[in-house]
DNA sequence: AAATACTATTTCGTATAGTATTTTGGCAAA
DNA sequence: TTTGCCAAAATACTATACGAAATAGTATTT
């Protein structure tokens, strides 16, 4: 009796859905750079590396497509999109900084318990990650400020707002500039210095907890149920991030901000 | 000479790529209901319907459901995606109301020669549709709407924002209720008086030419660059839809909003 | 009647073959 | 050397058939 199902039970570790691991780790290999930006991607390789048919690759790659982080040129195949440009970055944070303090706001009013527990524990493990090395730190600090605003941004209670900024993949694009800057990858003659400032300055922050403290700032906000203070927490938060991206521009921008009275 | 390669020339009807192809067609037939919300979707029998083999379609289908247009359930199968509920359209037009009336600010500083026309010809478009009888009426202004948004998020000049427009596929989604009306496949207990006279309103409003009216102010502000009119347009503009979802909360809604001084 | 076993259906993935298109590399002519 | 053309190789795309595994439905046993 023993032996009568061996298979069944111990089969297959479960096989589950080849299609979504394999986005994942196409995803994955995006995100190190294993996958450069501008490169081709070879189905028939691809297949062969990961060890699956070319089906799934097929699936994750118009799932990456619809995504940005692949395009597609008809019948010339797949390649890694481009590093986003500094005018893209500094739209894309502008662009935060049209949603991300509004969905602060909404989260403050509408979080539960059980939210407030998930962003304290998000706290905590951030805090814990100081600690880290410095290879791991900016890895470990990009992943928590993901999940961070991920956080928020489902807690606003908004579907189109917390997929709107899924969509934007903002960290994985800035992890791969990092990865860029660092491999020397981007052309010597194209603002490298900046580029390369930017991120000393956007990921030493962090290591001088600088941008942990708006972190704090705003989850305590939002834990306290204040609105109004979430918000502009969030937004000066982002607002810093995008001047770094715009070190001419702001000084013209005379404009007065959705949440300043 | 002239007949040595005579195949090369007429080759084909220049077949483009299926799988593209096949995706707006299932798209269509989201849009249009032959797909209905809910409703399984069987590989097998869209592969026979459309005459193109199963892999087209796989990647169609993971396409769309990273679009949230299609679901898939591991094992199970893809269905389309349930009718958005009311709150979700009301988030829904909330998000827009954070994004769009910016993207008709920045479009007013820097939409070009071409964008101009293009804004000018859309919206005479939309007066000769006005002309049509009912049933193509309301099809033809839903895309005339879905184009006059989406040429002032890509005038706006920041891509992050008009895909994320873009992704929110707000006018199929209205479509798509509207259709669901119209066959009576809303759950009669479920608030349909309420749908139906939402669209009735809706749609009415623009055979009333109300909501035209209102894209021609915003056109001649973006065309004339004056961003401060553009932007409160706009809001006011999407402003009078949400509160067609939100019939009982603006009232308590005092705060005061972004563009107001 | 509940639990179990069996069957049918469907999904998911693989493998392979064929066609269309692009890319490459070489050869000839300018 | 450069330019243009052509053939060959590589690659992308589609079709098709098959098999394994899970789900769903039915029948059987306890």
């Amino acid at each position: 009796m023993s032996q009568t199902k061996p298979l069944r039970i111990a089969a297959r570790p479960r096989r589950s859905i080849l299609s979504d691991e394999t986005y994942s780790m196409i995803r994955a290999m995006i995100f190190a750079h294993e996958i450069v930006p501008g490169d081709r991607v070879n189905i028939d390789a691809l297949s062969l590396q990961l060890g699956v048919s070319q089906t799934p690759i097929r699936e994750a790659l118009a799932r990456l497509e619809s995504e940005d982080l692949i395009a597609k040129e008809p019948l010339k195949g797949y390649r890694a999109t481009n590093l986003l440009t500094i005018k893209e970055f500094a739209d894309l944070f502008s662009f935060r900084l049209l949603i991300e303090p509004y969905a602060a706001e909404q989260a403050a009013l509408l979080i539960d318990k059980n939210g407030i527990r998930e962003l304290q524990q998000e706290i905590m493990m951030a805090k814990e990650a100081l600690n880290f090395d410095d290879e791991r730190l900016i890895e470990a600090i990009t992943e928590h400020d993901a999940r961070f605003h991920a956080l928020i941004a489902h807690y606003s209670g908004n579907k189109s707002l917390a997929s709107a900024f899924t969509n934007t993949h903002c960290h994985l694009h800035l992890f791969r500039l990092y990865v860029a800057t660092q491999k020397h990858l981007i052309e010597p003659g194209d603002k490298t210095n900046f580029v390369q400032d930017l991120f000393s300055r956007y990921y030493q922050s962090h290591r001088g907890q600088l941008a942990l403290k708006q972190h704090v700032a705003i989850a305590k906000a939002i834990t306290s149920h204040n609105a109004e203070k979430a918000k502009a927490e969030m937004y000066s938060h982002i607002e810093s991030s995008l001047k770094r991206f715009t070190p001419d521009l702001h000084e013209a921008n005379t404009e007065r901000t959705s949440h300043e009275r």
